[in-house]
DNA sequence: TTGTATGCGTTATCAT
DNA sequence: ATGATAACGCATACAA
């Protein structure tokens, strides 16, 4: 037998009907338990194992879309690992795609899911707009760490996030603060939650904001690694230098660090620093980055909860979740030194 | 119209068969162009997509099954992101499940790429070998940076790495050298090549293998990080201290960076360090750590190649490839001081 | 309680 | 060159 057993070889050695082998398989109660369990043996002898394309025909899949940005991203990467684990938890697959921000690549990759018929498909990063159209209205959605206006998403509280950084620092005598959101051209949204929860902070203490503090990347096209560092030391370089720093990311948190120690800055000595997401590496000694955590597993646990329930129940009434972000003092703030 | 269109109302639509449909689908050269056209044209308006499902059924699915141990270990999760995308650059999509290490999870996991019939299954980590044996004969498999005896694998030569790795602190002066597997408890081949490699190193030397300087987990059962942290601390700590030290991979180099932080042992002045796998992290400059580089992209590419290849052409005469590692240079390692 | 018949969307075979 | 028809493996409504 070179094809993988199906229920009618099941029934055929088991000696019932095919109808029979299904109702086992869909745990129907209307079988004798006597002809059930001799099914279910030669299900196990013969190694029958049900075919998840020919049963989407019939039933809604059970495959979750996820797609990614970048899965060398960390933040992705671990994101989408919590994910993974809480779908398994309800027998649920994810076929993952990573768009690696090429918009045209986007919607390509987005067509496989469609193909695939997933349940309902998490974005993990923004896609664009007509890429998302190309969705259609049937495919239920969530978006996940990152919001889309009219859409079902399960995010943290990023404007708060920033304000606590900002707040922290002020706590430690911090009044040059600046804000760096490089990285973040392809999240707008993101990009402007954090640098509003910037200026709530700022405001809240009677600060100004000072264009000379901000170092921010907007809708526009992103730049290199290399082009980032520049400006980055452009900032630490200038006369009047910040003796804070507020990253939207830690990625860009590790760059800052680059910088400093580049520079001969001392961190947290001359200059202190907060990022944001608390990836893995952030905790590590040699980094001991100060950030702003956003709950991963909360995050993927409701996402995963919600795309299942809006694949199912047809989501009746289902609601965005805002989770609290929540501040990870570690060892790259202190207070300001006087004499700065 | 509730449900995705179908070749039928293309067909329909075009007012041709569904048979036409379908060879234009496939790109049949046997369609008059005109009538090609046509059917493109309402397969665009329509909004048509085909059900990779049902297709599976008469074809070979183009999903090739993941499986890896943790998507959190950035090794994995930056090696799953080459699969991804040289995946995608042949039209294949992944099905990306997650062990967790757990041997029970692991068949349950492995159990639901079968029943999608997956083309292929790439392992980035070690199955259980009854998990193995579940998934039958019949389904391509190729092992990625990990090899498993009788099975075909993309793998780095990581004897050699750790080999080239002792050469290089041993030019660099270094008699006593410790070798850390810590971490590895479930990749005893991976554990057992490098510490090879080590061997190897050391007796071209003419030095001795010294027990006080290993620091193996083998086959049994993995630790705590906790407990990992108190062993390399011991190590570090005892009278005859070593000078330098190969890790087996760079989430253990982490680790001793953070335990030679600890005890003011300082890097690479008083212990040089040589990691294995060069993760993204291990470039930045707080870490900058001499490693053993694996060639993710081709060990993905080779594998997906493979993987795709078996599952078209039944593999005749298809190798396992080994690949060569390569020593990155950065600043944890140095001449060893002369006072010590 | 079990078996029969039908449809799901697609590809493949075979006439036309 | 095109179209009718039979699989593919499964679930379901319905008949027995």
């Amino acid at each position: 037998m070179r094809r993988p057993p199906t229920i009618i070889d099941v029934a055929l050695h088991a000696g019932v009907s095919k109808s029979t082998v299904s109702n086992v398989l869909q745990g129907k109660g209307t079988v004798a338990p006597e002809i059930r369990d001799r099914v279910q043996r030669t299900i196990a002898k013969i190694g029958y194992r049900p075919n998840a394309g020919a049963r989407s025909m019939r039933q809604r899949s059970k495959v979750l879309g996820v797609v990614v940005g970048d899965l060398k991203n960390p933040f992705h990467a671990e994101l989408a690992a919590f994910i993974e684990q809480f779908a398994a938890e309800q027998q649920h697959s994810i076929l993952l795609v990573s768009t690696g921000g090429f918009p045209e690549r986007e919607s390509e990759r987005l067509r496989t899911l469609i193909e695939q018929r997933v349940a309902a498909v998490l974005f993990l990063s923004s896609p664009d707009s007509s890429t998302l159209k190309s969705l259609g209205e049937d495919i239920p959605r969530v978006f996940v760490s990152v919001t889309m206006p009219g859409e079902l998403s399960i995010s943290v509280d990023e404007r708060d996030g920033t304000r606590q950084a900002v707040e922290h620092l002020i706590g430690l005598g911090h009044r040059q603060i600046a804000f760096v959101s490089l990285m973040l051209a392809d999240e707008p949204r993101i990009e402007a939650n954090r640098f509003q929860g910037y200026v709530d902070g700022m405001m809240k203490a009677g600060l100004p904001i000072s264009p000379s503090l901000l170092l921010r990347e907007q809708g526009g096209s992103s730049s290199s690694l290399q082009e980032y560092e520049n400006q980055i030391i452009g900032l630490l370089s200038q006369q009047d230098r910040p003796t804070a720093v507020v990253a939207a990311l830690d990625r860009i948190a590790l760059e800052i660090i680059s910088a400093a120690d580049l520079l001969n800055i001392a961190i947290p000595d001359d200059l202190s620093l907060v990022g944001f997401d608390d990836v893995g590496i952030s905790g590590h000694s040699r980094i001991a980055l100060t950030t702003i955590a956003q709950p991963m597993d909360e995050l993927a646990k409701s996402a995963v909860d919600l795309a299942i329930g809006l694949a199912h129940n047809n989501g009746k009434g289902a609601e965005s979740v805002l989770l609290a972000s929540r501040l990870v003092k570690r060892r790259t703030t202190s207070s300001r030194k006087s004499d700065s």
